[in-house]
DNA sequence: TTGTTTTATTGAACGGTGTTCAATAGTTTT
DNA sequence: AAAACTATTGAACACCGTTCAATAAAACAA
């Protein structure tokens, strides 16, 4: 290994170092009181560090937004094998609600953050791959005569905004308005309500 | 007018002028971008004397929060008049989605913003008073043979999940993935595919 | 090995944030 | 007129994201 691979491979993993110290700050106290001194303190080294490393906060928290992306697109991948589309879909649906509730400050990046102006274009990201995925279980469900006279795009953004309103809700705690339910209660049967809904159409 | 009488509308007279300065910054800048020294120079006063008649910034945004409410249930209201229960509620969607993409700041303020623990609570409030009416106009729709055998506490909460989701991706854009498409066209085609959904159902 | 250049790290500094509080000016009561 | 109360100020505190001159460490060149 040359000098300049090494190099490499350590500006790499200092850069692994900082992420990974970003997201046990971030995880422990929440997105909104995570700074970069904290991060910088979390693994020891000064806040000026960072900035080597990183353009500025936002893109530490892309990354993170893309990490996030990634482990909600595996944990539906390994719906795949469920064969029946409608299932599928039913299963994506409540996947994606776990996801929010044992994840909340993951999902907050990725779906409620103000993204900052540089990183709101993204492109061709992990974001577009995990709402294709979708759109694919939906097709399918089309295909075996479900949602007759529906645009698939219209009709992804409207499951995928309403399973998001459930975790929207929860994320940003508006559930306790609705009294004599607990938010569990809600999300679950909420859900379940919808799905039958989907059945039915 | 007593002294004391005199002295009381002057203090609500200056809260309210505090309110109104807030308002206009946060309208015009928006929510994050709005500071304490903001509002003060908005109305030329220190920013000290906030804090005497508030008791921090999270309670001026939970008078705004409670305005928000008061707005969107007033323009709700209105279709009162309109006799079918499931066309009311088709246009009251409409009008939540209208609210939000007219009043993005409000709706940030109403759905989306971290609320300070101290306000959360908030027992009878307005937002409770709008899910109550947005909960009988779905009640009377049962009552017409819509959404049978479905709780009226779980449909209340996902239709309103529903829509918020598309509020939500709106405010705090996330519908870029969607290519070819427009927010706009985005979100009135999928609320129509969403209302088609719920007349099958 | 020595000197030079490149790379990585630091921490002080800048202008911002929400909030507090002693001092002060203004008003009402005694 | 003096005392008491009320409203307002702006400096100060501890934080924030970010920049940057100084510096230490490593790599390269002679």
């Amino acid at each position: 290994m040359t000098i300049a691979e090494r190099k490499n491979k350590e500006k790499e993993e200092m850069s692994k170092r900082i992420l990974d110290g970003a997201r046990r700050v971030f995880l422990k106290n929440g997105y909104e009181r995570t700074s970069m001194r904290n991060i910088a303190e979390e693994i020891n080294y000064s806040p000026g560090t960072l900035y080597f490393y990183f353009k500025d906060k936002g893109e530490i928290f892309n990354k993170l937004h893309e990490e996030g992306f990634r482990l909600l697109l595996a944990k539906c991948k390994v719906l795949d094998n469920v064969a029946d589309p409608f299932e599928r879909l039913k299963a994506v649906g409540k996947t994606f609600i776990q996801f929010a509730t044992e994840n909340k400050d993951y999902y907050n990046l990725m779906f409620l953050v103000d993204e900052a102006d540089d990183y709101k274009k993204g492109g061709l990201n992990v974001a577009t791959d995990a709402i294709n995925h979708l759109a694919a279980t939906i097709k399918a469900c089309q295909e075996k005569g479900h949602f007759k006279d529906m645009k698939t795009d219209y009709l992804t953004f409207m499951i995928l905004s309403s399973i998001h309103g459930i975790c929207a809700l929860f994320c940003k705690d508006r559930t306790q308005n609705f009294k004599d339910h607990t938010t569990d209660d809600l999300m679950k049967n909420g859900y379940e309500c919808f799905t039958m809904m989907l059945e039915r159409a």
